[in-house]
Order: structure tokens, then C-alpha cells, then sequence
DNA sequence: TTGTACGCGTTATCAA
DNA sequence: TTGATAACGCGTACAA
């Protein structure tokens, strides 16, 4: 592996000549930078990552984390996208992302010892759970982080975050419009503050407008677990007329309850939803569904890391707006949109808020 | 950041001892290595990545990729399991994982410039479709490598697989012992080597045994166009007695197509899947699926990476051995096997086999 | 516009 | 059992 040095030798030059072409930190004359560039070419050089992290003091390297250790997220195509756009911003910077494994910020685990080797410049973690000891020890190793959903605790880290509770208001508003009356939601088990938004806005919402709120949670997103819930809820003395699932998935066992069980959708029950994922659109019938940024979100916790990165003292906090789309598992009563239209309608937009800095949920 | 000098000053040693403190690589007596452990402690102490990589020339960071461009693979439970048994591996030696991201090996993309930085010492390259560029370049760079699945072309990189091909012949063999005589596959565009296997072992099985191989291909796994594919399928003249599908969530896609045609299973049309994912414990009937071990293959992968890496010239693929795995789907004759039963019956077991060094498909 | 020389934090060689 | 010191390859303050 051809060094610095030779590189400069080749090309007459000293090697800050070399390092300021690769680097780009100061100009360099044209005829010179061809000169470097060429023997650069020649040689097969490529500037060494170790030593330039060991002159700069920066790694180019952001650790991930994913909460992957149940089954239940794993099928969720909500991930992928997220990595997407972090992987886009990232690149962009030059910046890779190492896999923080699972099970880290346990006192001795090898994922914790990669924390602290200081193998990365910064964190991003993907919903952190409440009791999971990752966040924790990051913030004890001063780690800066960034985390999409928010972390619990009185202090968390700089976090962006889809408005579910704004998609959830939007989405009761549209029910009632609808002239439903008696919803219930079909949550899951797990300690993300997504399912704690989507929950206690459901709550307070059902309740503000005088019905008792109903919510059930299965241990997993899958829709076989959410077809048997439903089937249970609807063969209750009072059941509901309308099912808000907290996943396409479950929404669609839902679907496939109401069918085994010869109830009409949407005319005797309402189903909705979350995540307007490929589902939503091929179930039948079609899904309402709340449509989040998975990919924004992406960027946008790249951005704020690097925004921690370059010295800012704290960045602000981001919630993304979640947009209601309607198709026809909602749509009973005729409206001037048309529901059922192709790509299903979407509720009045509205524009992305920054949030209060350390604010708890909006 | 403490540094080691300012440890093996508190300590009252030289650095090369606090150095081996922490490499380990030479015995340190007892009583000073407490107080190196003391003083590392007290000053919170961590060896510098960066410095160890320049000094030692390695990274201990693995490059991972996976397939994943499109949506069709990334709601597959197979690569999570993959994963695991790489990390797994890996944390035990103190590897990490850094992403490689998609479209790595074009000229001038992101990932190509993270490839030729010398990032990492070598790379895991999950399921390498043909057309990708990313094996060509990694070879051209000399980058240590291995991949699950087998990479297309005269001299691929060492490799980890499972059996697809024994698989195929067990399940073709069990169908025909349960008195099904036409058989098609419903496959999946994409250009892995599994596919091929799975494809060409059924073309092979089929003929040998004078039926035609009727073969359909999904653009994706979803059980949708599964179901669809199934529905033209079974529409046909001469519709088959039993169909294969390329995976477990295409076969459900297989069952709800009968299930709307109202044709019996397994009486009427025979159902198998590939994967033996959680689908086909809890699929109505429950699912005859070919079982693969992505945990112990991403596991073996790992090992034949640091083989690699420690110096071995070259090492033996591996061929993990597929179950086959008996349930409802395709039992329509009493056996003394109880299909049917909880987990369902295995098919006689057989021992991992290594392959030939650079065989072809086995 | 370019070059000299030092420092980054560690491992490895050689010596004691 | 331990230590002194030369790499490792790059970035950058300072000088020219």
C-alpha cells in the first residue's frame, strides 16, 4: 500500500502538498494538483483512514443502533427506510456507519466495549426502548447522540421524531366525520415512544370527545395476533365500530377478521392503520393509514448529528408532520375528494414544526 | 481522553507495559498489572482505535452489504437471523460491522470511495447478485472477502451456503411419495445464487422423474402477487398438483389462493414453502417448508473471514445442510410421522458437508 | 504557492 | 519481567 511520502516523491512535491490535494484544506496550484493526482493514480494511493483519524481526531464513523432483538420489528419496512436516509446524508460527508450489536450498554457485553473504544464520532439510535441501558451509558460516555423517537427520561438526547400524535388527532377527526362513534386501538407491547404517542393521544382525544377508549395490545406486529385480537373485541357486548391499529400489518388482520367474521368495512367497521406502508395501498379494501418520513427522519437525524458534530452546542428537536391518507376502509359517506381515488387523499397538509428543545412529548 | 502516557505515569511503568496490559500480547506480573488496571480506571482510560489501527495495520472492522436496494428482500426474517450469527461471531473477537451502503462498486459512488480507504481488513457480502458490481470491485482492491451465497462468475470469493439443492430433491421426494404427480415452482426475479439452486435442482428433479417443470417467476416475495401468480396457475388447463414456492410468504400467498378458489389443501393441491419462517408454524394449514440456518451461516461466514485474515491462503466452502420440514400442507396420506404434530416432522437428517474449494454449485 | 517538522496514541523491536 | 525508542501515515502550525 503505497504512503503519503511516495506519493509526494513520485510527483516532486512534499507531502503536505499531497495531503492539502486529497484533503482539499488549502488551494493547490492547478499544474501541481494534476502532478499529484496523476502519481496518486499510478500508485494506487488512497489516503490511510487510521492515521487520519489519529492526526484529526475523527473517526468518519457514526454508530448505529436498531432495536432488533425481538422478532417483532424485524419485518417492519419502517428500517429500511430510516437507513436509507441516514445512509444518504451520510455519505454525502464521507461518513460510514458501524452496527452498535445488540445488548449493548450492559456492563461487560462486547457492545459495550465497542463504545468505549471510541471507535465512532457520534450515535444514532433508532427508538431507543425504555429499560434498555443503551442510552444511558452513552450519555455517561459523552457520546454525542441522536435518536429518532425520543428516549426516556427526564433529560434525553437530541431527538427527531414523526407528530404520531398529531397523525392520530387528524385521523379521530376524520372518524368522527365519518360518523363513527365507539373506536378502539389495537397497540402493541414494547417501550418505544411512538406506541406511548400513538396511545395516550388516543386516549385523551376518544375521551375529550365523551367515549371511553378502548385500547387492547398484542406482543408483536404480526397480523395473525392482530386478526385473533379483533376477532375477541368484535364479539364483545359492546364492540367497537371502528379498529385504529398501531401497524399496517395488524390492520390488516384486521381486515381478514372482519371478513371471517361477514362484517362489512367500511359500512359496519372502520379499520386504519399507521405507517402507509405497500400494504395499505393492496389491502382490500384499501387502507386509511397515517403516512410518516421514515427516509426524512433519516436525514434529518444525520443532520442534527452533524449539526452536534461541528460543535453546536445543542441542536433543536424535530417533529415531522404525519400526513392522514384516506382510502376506503374509512370512507362510508360520500365526500368531494373522492376516497378510494388512486393514491388515497390526503388530509390538509401541514407544514413541519420544530420543537422545544428538551421538550417531552409535544 | 486520557492517553497511555499519562496512565503509565499514574501508574509508575512505561507505556509498552500499560501497552500489554491491554493487548495482552506478552505477560504482565500480577502486582503491576493492578496498578496499570488501577490508574487506567482512575483516568478512565480507553486504547485509542485509530492509533492501534495505524500501528498494527488493522481495523478490526468487517464491511457488510447487504442486498438490499429494493423492498422485496427486506421484509425476508432471514437476514436479521444472518446478522445475529455474524455479530455474534464477531463480538467475540471484537470485530465490528460497518455498513457498506447500497450501490457500492459503481465508479465514483460513496461506497466505492469507502471500499478503497481501506476501512476495513475484509468483507461480508450477503447473497452477491449477478450484474452487481460490488464483488468485481472488492476483488480488484484485494479486499479479504467471503460471501453467503455464491457470487456469479469463473472464481468467485470463498463462500458459506445453505443446501438449496438437497433441499429441493428432499421436498420433491417427500411429494412425490405423497402421490402428487405436477408439480410448479413459483419462484422470484432476482439474480441470487439460491434462486438458481432452487430453480435448477427443480428443473433437474422434475425431468428426471418424465414430468414437465413448470416454472413461474414473482417480481418480489410479496404473498400478493403470489396469490396471483397462483390464481393464473391453477386457471390453467392442466393446473398443477402441487406448488413449490420460493419462500414461506409467497407459499401463504399460495394458500389464500386456494382458499378463494376453494380448493382443498392438501387433498386437492399440495403447498411447500422455503425458510420454515415463523409463517409456516401458524399458516392455515400449517406450511411443509424447507428449513435453512441463516444464524449458523452468518456464524460460519464470520469464521472463514478471520481465517482469511489471520493469514489462511485460502479456505473451504461450506455447504450447511436444509431440513426438510413436514407439516399439513402436503400430508394428504397417514404416515407413521404424524405430520401434523406440533413442529412438525424432519425429514432423515444429515450432516454438514464442506465443499470443494471453488466447486460450482454442488 | 509550497515546504519543514512536530504531534496524534499505539504497537513492535531490541535491549536490559 | 520491564523499558527505550522507532515506526505507523497523516494533518497542520509555522516558516519561506
Amino acid at each position: 500500500m503505497a504512503s503519503i511520502h511516495q506519493v509526494a516523491a513520485r510527483a516532486g512535491v512534499s507531502i503536505t502538498t499531497v495531503s492539502h490535494v486529497f484533503s482539499g484544506n488549502r488551494p493547490v496550484a492547478e499544474q501541481t494538483r494534476a502532478r499529484v493526482v496523476r502519481a496518486a493514480l499510478d500508485l494506487d494511493y488512497r489516503p490511510n483512514g487510521a492515521a487520519r483519524g489519529l492526526a484529526t481526531g475523527r473517526t468518519m464513523t457514526i454508530g448505529l443502533h436498531f432495536p432488533f432483538e425481538g422478532d417483532s420489528f424485524v419485518l417492519n419496512p419502517y428500517f429500511p427506510e430510516l437507513l436509507e436516509g441516514l445512509s444518504a446524508e451520510a455519505a454525502e460527508s464521507g461518513y460510514g456507519f458501524l452496527l452498535i450489536p445488540p445488548g449493548s450498554g450492559r456492563p461487560g457485553s462486547p457492545g459495550t466495549a465497542m463504545l468505549r473504544a471510541g471507535r465512532f464520532d457520534g450515535v444514532v439510535v433508532a427508538d431507543p426502548m425504555a429499560g434498555d441501558p443503551l442510552m444511558p451509558t452513552v450519555r455517561r460516555l459523552r457520546i454525542p447522540a441522536v435518536t429518532t423517537g425520543r428516549a426516556p427520561g427526564p433529560r434525553p438526547a437530541p431527538w427527531v421524531d414523526n407528530d404520531h400524535r398529531g397523525g392520530v388527532r387528524d385521523l379521530l377527526r376524520h372518524l368522527r366525520e365519518q360518523g363513527y362513534e365507539r373506536p378502539a386501538l389495537l397497540s402493541v407491547e414494547g417501550g418505544f415512544s411512538y406506541i406511548q404517542d400513538v396511545e395516550d393521544s388516543f386516549a385523551d382525544e376518544v375521551r375529550r370527545h365523551g367515549a371511553r377508549a378502548v385500547i387492547v395490545r398484542s406482543d408483536g406486529l404480526s397480523g395473525e395476533k392482530a386478526r385473533d385480537l379483533a376477532i375477541r373485541l368484535l364479539g364483545r357486548r359492546h364492540p367497537p365500530d371502528t379498529i385504529v391499529a398501531a401497524s399496517d400489518r395488524q390492520a390488516q388482520g384486521v381486515l381478514r377478521a372482519a371478513e371471517d367474521l361477514g362484517i362489512r368495512v367500511p359500512a359496519e367497521l372502520g379499520v386504519a392503520g399507521e405507517g402507509d406502508t405497500v400494504l395499505a395501498r393492496h389491502s382490500h379494501p384499501t387502507l386509511t393509514s397515517v403516512r410518516v418520513r421514515p427516509r426524512r427522519l433519516g436525514e434529518a437525524a444525520m443532520q442534527s448529528l452533524m449539526g452536534l458534530l461541528n460543535g453546536a452546542e445543542r441542536v433543536e428537536n424535530l417533529l415531522l408532520p404525519a400526513e392522514l391518507v384516506i382510502r376506503r376502509s374509512t370512507s362510508r359517506r360520500a365526500t368531494a375528494s373522492r376516497p378510494g381515488a388512486s393514491g388515497g387523499t390526503v388530509s390538509p397538509g401541514r407544514t413541519a414544526r420544530t420543537a422545544r428543545p428538551s421538550s417531552g412529548p409535544a
